[in-house]
DNA sequence: CGCGATCATTTACGCGTGTAAACATAATTT
DNA sequence: AAATTATGTTTACACGCGTAAATGATCGCG
């Protein structure tokens, strides 16, 4: 099953440092988040039935590990949406953000590049 | 509030063409959907609470129009999805893509036509 | 050893979603 | 006019989500 946008922000402190405990987890994203210490209780039992992450005992305590990559979850993502709204398609998502005059400079200077280095190692 | 993936289903059909009737909108719908036709009444009714899309009586039935465009949607789905995964910028999206060789060659071939043109109304 | 502090696990609860059955109402047919 | 058909409206129900309280288990301390 899908992981959920809470979950997500879980993952999200665990694909920066890992392991960690829950304890970890809430002190950075309880501030952002103003989540109580059960809410990422109940997040992380939640990745552990649906297997994006593995808890390993330490004394006390359990130390959390992602299983899901964040490339995987981003795969996962990026595609569905360019499934539902682009035919799955790259170059009409970045037309759409074109026309919405939502290219940065820094994005166009980019993508300028990525096509570059493309064509180069095409030889 | 947002609307979900189903009603987006069909928000889809009204912006193929419209106005059109729920009888329609089965129709269109239901083959690859395998929807009953409370599901789609259910759906159109809930858009209508939320406001995105309009009714008018014609009849003894409906004809629905779409208020929220397509264009509103996408704009929105994609935002959400780049600035939760990408910093909210273009070019990291294409060059995940670019990494996992999922850009087609028509793909990379409509993305240079896109930056030539930028170039160009640059004058 | 018994008690508070620490963790984790279970249970809860309101809300949206996907999916439809039930019900209401108005038009058409017999 | 009564029965049937076509539509729309209301209600339902299981499930995941966001959020957390309640409960259970364990460890260190007095």
């Amino acid at each position: 099953m899908a992981i959920s946008e809470a979950e997500a922000v879980v993952m999200d402190v665990l694909w920066r440092e890992a392991p960690r405990t829950a304890e970890d987890i809430l002190a950075e994203v309880g501030p952002a988040q103003d989540w109580q210490e059960g809410t990422v209780k109940s997040l992380l039992n939640r990745l552990l039935r649906k297997k994006a992450v593995h808890a390993e005992r330490d004394g006390r305590r359990y130390l959390y590990t992602p299983l899901l990559t964040r490339e995987q979850y981003v795969q996962q993502e990026s595609k569905g949406l360019l499934d539902r709204l682009f035919g799955g398609r790259v170059a009409p998502l970045v037309a759409h953000f074109s026309e919405q005059r939502k290219l940065s400079k820094k994005d166009i200077a980019e993508l300028r590049k990525l096509l570059q280095e493309l064509d180069d190692e095409q030889h």
